[in-house]
DNA sequence: TCGCTGAGTTTGGTATACCATAAGACGGAA
DNA sequence: TTCCGTCTTATGGTATACCAAACTCAGCGA
């Protein structure tokens, strides 16, 4: 690896409240519809107006947070939005584990089982982020990726929602391997059935979760 | 209508700002890859940083500004970039079309001859927009439509480099109505082939542009 | 002539101050 | 008791101030 050698830029303040709110915001530490006024955020956050505002203006984008009435608050989340989002992941993730699996050479190969090796470990999110990036840069996805990734962000929040997260974990882990099989094998159709398979698994749970 | 009575919320200078900022990006009033200077925008804008940074930040979400080594920059559009753009609007129009021709009441069908009979007028760009929304909300994907808007940003760029603007809207206004009378007739497949049609001549004429 | 250095300037990051408005509390009058 | 008006306060919108890092460029020495 190369990026030993890489010098990690300073850290901003900005992109840290982003990471702790978005992660504060999608393990239900604040509830749905929940309003975020700006000067608690500053004092439980130690920061200043400035950097929260800016944070909001992202995670509204992100459709984490919308405008109340009286100002930001968190995005309330029920089914028929969580269903459009996974009809959208399953076009655009459908359409790239197909494209990567006609154009898979070795390096993607051998991400995508890095990325597979990691998930039964300590970072799992990630690991899965990891994953997925890796079939849509390989798809010449970028674009999409984008898009999946910030979508991510409202569906992470049904996961905390999970109780029994550790079943679903295994679950998901032999779903991504059948996905990654097929990718390597440069089985276009087969890739795409895995992941319809997976999302359509993913969508059902998530549906139980929120009609409930 | 009883949109007489409707009391406008006070406009919020950040919002102003936004479509001043967007309008100016896309109209190639800054050219790709300029810096965008916060202090010069605000003495262009006439208004605080603290209303530049957060407009930058959405900005930044819609894809019309990157962050350079230094600060916000325009952003670079580049042929990869727009085929995926309108890869994925391909998509998710094509799939709302295809719902929104199956469920489309009177209702709908009335908004959507309201809306391409002033795409001819003045406001073409909005009735523009608006004929999509229409299309998108009757067939429940909000969500997509939220996308699908954001990507119009950067799609909007591309016209504006265009030359002969009037004849490719006669044009569009033409693939539109074919768009329409399939949604209207209720005849799904037919208004998905016509949403295919419209984008793939959209994007031959980007891809014209962009190459040279 | 080339290169180094240091002052000055630019620029983004962050914090604070001020203001207008709307919600909520409180009290008086019918 | 209830309704209405007023006062207080909470809150978001906006502007400004300060700082540190980095870039520029003149000046100086080898």
């Amino acid at each position: 690896m190369d990026s030993d050698l890489k010098i990690e830029a300073p850290a901003r303040l900005r992109d840290v409240v982003l990471e702790r709110l978005r992660a504060a915001i999608v393990s239900g530490r604040f509830a749905s519809g929940e309003r975020l006024v700006e000067r608690n955020l500053c004092d439980l956050l130690g920061v200043s107006r400035s950097v929260v505002r800016e944070v909001i203006r992202i995670l509204e984008a992100e459709g984490l947070v919308e405008e109340g009435t009286r100002g930001p608050m968190v995005a309330r989340l029920d089914w028929a939005q969580a269903r459009q989002i996974y009809d959208i992941r399953l076009m655009l993730e459908a359409h790239a584990a197909r494209e990567c699996a006609g154009r898979a050479d070795d390096t993607v190969r051998a991400d995508l089982r890095a990325a597979l090796g990691q998930i039964g470990g300590d970072g799992a999110l990630e690991a899965t982020a990891r994953f997925y990036e890796v079939i849509f840069k390989a798809a010449g996805h970028d674009i999409a990726w984008e898009i999946v990734s910030r979508l991510n962000g409202r569906i992470s929040r049904l996961r905390a929602l999970t109780l029994a997260a550790s079943d679903r974990k295994v679950s998901g882990l032999s779903r991504m391997t059948r996905i990654a099989e097929a990718v390597v094998a440069g089985d276009g159709p087969g890739a795409e059935a895995a992941v319809r398979a997976h999302l359509t698994e993913a969508a059902q749970i998530a549906r139980k979760i929120l009609e409930a």
